[in-house]
DNA sequence: ACCTTTGTTAACCAAATGGTTAAACCATAT
DNA sequence: ATATGGTTTAACCATTTGGTTAACAAAGGT
């Protein structure tokens, strides 16, 4: 493995783990097992290998989305397969969702300037697709993005939350883990058996 | 209003847009408008201050959730009056969800004990509840933690990740604030929907 | 009037932190 | 062998940051 690659799952790691604010530069260097100084020898600054993790990060995310998204599935076919791809995912990197949202509500600004360029997950497609399933009488009337939301919320909040959840409804990390296992069918059966005619 | 409380109000404007790790004391004392020494005056540390915004942020969550969960009403009418009141107020607290998740993530061994002392959210009897109208026909077999991770989920999701949803789903402040008034009542119908027989 | 307690500030301090530098290291081509 | 180029390190630097101090003001009790 190269310094550069070893430097940025330091990073990876610490700054998923702290956040921006939290993460620390020589934290990040005994993670990796080099000096100081090589971290800004190959990424200059914090800010840009921050920036080279979150993209990373956000990179993995978006276009597993968007292939799901954009297929030629029926809606609830899509439900299913999101569902499931996301946890099976998640579940391997389960720092990541809540990474992606703190930073994004620490620093508006850096994140909505680049979701314009970069491929966001974009449920542009399957809002109409919705609409006319609706309209074929095949989904019961509702509105689309409340649907997303929902179905997003599900998916992601129990991850992103983790510690909130764990807390809340003393359950352990195996007990944990077995319920996001079960939520990989159980949220689309859910959802689909909310909004089918 | 007395300086301690002025300090209070801009710790928690502060912390609670810039996390722990993100604020600075002197920032909280400008907010405030006064000397950075009358901080430690008032609550000895960062680290003190700090526990005051985040156990105020808690304890007004928890109670006013517990005093829902452990009434004498039916499942279905405890499941509104959730959604209902918890987005009412959170519409008027928006940073406290997303401040709360990542504090906790952050620093699980300062939350996980205090969470065993303080009065949290206990789901407990809810659960029972929920097992005992399932077990009477009222409500379709479900695992009463997922049906609680979904009430959650779907209450509290949109309000931590707000950048994120309004990123994805490209809507406006209002637009958002318009669909989170409408979610007061439509994620108990969705859920009624969902599991009433 | 005078002392004591409490509230408030400017100036200061030590540690932490992001970043730099100059020298050493090491592979490879000549 | 030696010069050359990229790679790596220890030591260093400037700034930021949480925290302290000592002086000062204001209020209250005697």
């Amino acid at each position: 493995m190269s310094t550069e690659e070893k430097i940025f799952n330091a990073a990876r790691i610490v700054f998923q783990k702290k956040g921006f604010a939290g993460a620390r530069m020589q934290e990040i260097a005994d993670e990796a097992g080099i000096n100081k100084a090589m971290l800004h020898y190959c990424f200059k600054n914090k800010e840009l290998l921050f920036q080279a993790v979150f993209m990373n990060a956000f990179g993995q995310l978006a276009p597993q989305i968007n292939e799901i998204f954009n297929s030629n599935d029926s809606v609830f076919e899509k439900i299913k397969k999101f569902t499931h791809s996301y946890i099976s995912f998640v579940i391997l990197n389960p720092y990541l969702p809540q990474f992606v949202i703190q930073e994004m509500n620490n620093n508006p600004a850096f994140v909505m300037s680049f979701l314009k360029n970069v491929n966001r997950p974009n449920p542009a497609s399957l809002i109409t697709q919705i609409e006319k399933e609706i309209a074929d009488g095949i989904i019961k009337p509702i509105n689309p993005k409340h649907l997303l939301m929902n179905i997003i919320s599900m998916t992601v909040f129990p991850f992103a939350a983790q510690m909130m959840i764990k807390g809340m409804l003393q359950i352990s990390d195996e007990e944990f883990n077995q319920m996001m296992e079960e939520r990989k069918t159980s949220i689309a059966e859910q959802i689909i058996n909310s909004i089918k005619r």
